[in-house]
DNA sequence: CATGAATGAGAGTTCATTCAT
DNA sequence: GATGAATGAACTCTCATTCAT
């Protein structure tokens, strides 16, 4: 039963991913999940009492994390500090064009509350990007392979480039040429002929 | 009566303005307005019928724009294409470091619509603002002040660091000392002694 | 408007008085008062929020206190201990034996809160009545009309016997037979050749 | 089977009584009782089919009696009348004090029947009262120990003071003292030298 | 123009009751 | 027998919207 319960709350939650993505996280009803799952209003509130308990879960269920995989598996290989930053460039390219992401809803999500730095998923997560570029543009520059003279700050900037560009993909419209554009221009800077 | 008329509409729209302001666009309702702005219910049926019709009309109207005077008045005097940047960019720092923006409220409205880029003043005022950061780097360049080999592409990263910037203070907190960090290494690149 | 507010107010109250009375304080939703009042369900929340807040009004509501009117002008008048005693009790029979009643409906609402003495508009109406009998009594001892030893505990021993029969008149059933009756045992337990 | 079935039914109205006891008749679900016994839903079902089957149920189990056999104890024994009005008077009291008693959840669904004098077991448990109070007035009066004209009457009168007194101590408030006090009222009133 | 009472649709939530296991 | 997931009816409450004044 705990088995069958186990499937259906994961059921739930991929349904309501969804609807998250379509709607964002503040037009979600109960409702819209029920009929999301096409469940029985009541059914819902076995598994969850809330669209915010709801969409909690979604935020903390495993992604489908080919990203984090292929990157652990880069970061373990002998790839060169370029093909590695290129990886993690892709992931965030990926990410950036889905379609059904929750991109907008945590922001409407964690722009209500007032976290701190240190509850805060979506900035935990932004300073591990850093970070990781960080290093990687280290690694990089050590290898030759890369000319920087400020890697955090390059780093810095990488991220928030990427952060605008999910954000823009939602409001205004991004498409893959203009985010390849903009990836590039940063990894250009890094090349020992680029600009 | 016109008059008048004009003065409530605007008065209807100031108070609007905060309280998008604070609650986003979607958790909005007629009668918060109504509340804000202490009139009657009916009464605020006279002068717009929905909230999406009152936040429309809160973006479309004039703001302050101390900034876009303040540019407009460098840009015809003899101001140095170093100083008028750093101008745009005080006034973006201003933008991003706002308490009471309607930032979230513009994305949440503009991503559920899915306006062509015509439509879509979000995207009009970003590309304006590449724009008008490319003539500056360009003239920058032309006078010696700059060195930058793709004005258009620095000018387009510049703005999406702006985009990300904006959106990270309201979901997971920016300070000012970061947004002068971020704004400088973008900065300090274009300087002929910089990264 | 005030004017007109204040009577749908009251109206509401009657109606609720009507339906507390048949139902108690637990059974009654608001949607009983709405379809009693013959109302809209949003109608019933521009004057009050909750059952609580109705059944707390519809006690405070002035009833229409003949008793009260009827007593006064016999305390004012130079009628006999006995007579306003006789008064007294016409009232207290009057009001155990009413159809409509919120004798239970008020044990139910303050059997669940904890009030405190003070607080207790039940208690506080119970320890008037004692009050005011023991006073009747002496003055009727003084007068040489009756005969008792312990005027207070004679009130007491009354009090107690009419709140037995109100709640013997919504439970087991008490016709006015029966309730003269037992008024009356007391009563002759204070005249001289009594029992 | 019907050994062990017979035993759960007695342990889910050992629990359903506490569970009336606090809450009243109409406030208790199905679903506090299936919590209170900590038992699955459907497996109350088996037993019971609603909270009003339940509830008689309740009421009609034996309960611990130790007061009507002591009552029986001492009829049968050579007790004179007034150490037998005064053991029934403590058990009168202990039921009047009771925390955890049916009193409220019984006038609840009473008040809510309109139930015939014959089917009715708060009024055969009422006039039973009176039965044996006025059978032992009766003998007290014969043995000279009470004097007193009209035992039917004083019976009733003491009945109906227990009946106050019960509702009160659920309502108002009333401590061991008071129930106490009303009780000796009625005593010292059957004694040759009382009031 | 302006008011605010009134309506009713719709979302949230709780439980009695059923039923497959 | 026993379980507990599932359903759906019923209730609470909030607002968008209308309309008489």
């Amino acid at each position: 039963m705990s088995e069958k319960s186990a499937q259906k709350r994961k059921y739930i939650l991929k349904k309501a991913r969804e609807v998250f993505s379509e709607k964002g996280f503040k037009n979600v009803t109960m409702k819209d999940v029920v009929e999301a799952c096409d469940i029985s209003r009541g059914g819902l509130y076995l598994y969850f009492s809330s669209t915010e308990e709801i969409f909690l879960a979604v935020l903390s269920e495993e992604p489908d994390d080919d990203d984090d995989e292929a990157i652990s598996k880069a970061l373990t290989g002998d790839a060169t500090a370029g093909d590695m930053l290129a990886l993690f460039l892709k992931e965030q390219k990926k990410e950036i064009l889905r379609k059904k992401s929750l991109v907008l809803a945590s922001y409407e999500y964690f722009a209500e509350k007032n976290l701190s730095a240190q509850d805060n998923p979506l900035r935990k997560q932004f300073e591990a990007g850093i970070q990781i570029v960080q290093t990687l543009i280290e690694n990089g520059v050590r290898a030759g392979e890369f000319i920087c003279a400020d890697p955090y700050g390059c780093a810095r900037n990488l991220m928030y480039v990427v952060e605008g560009l999910k954000v823009s993909a939602k409001t205004i419209g991004v498409n893959e040429a203009a985010v390849d554009r903009e990836l590039l221009y940063i990894l250009e800077g890094l090349m020992p002929g680029g600009n």
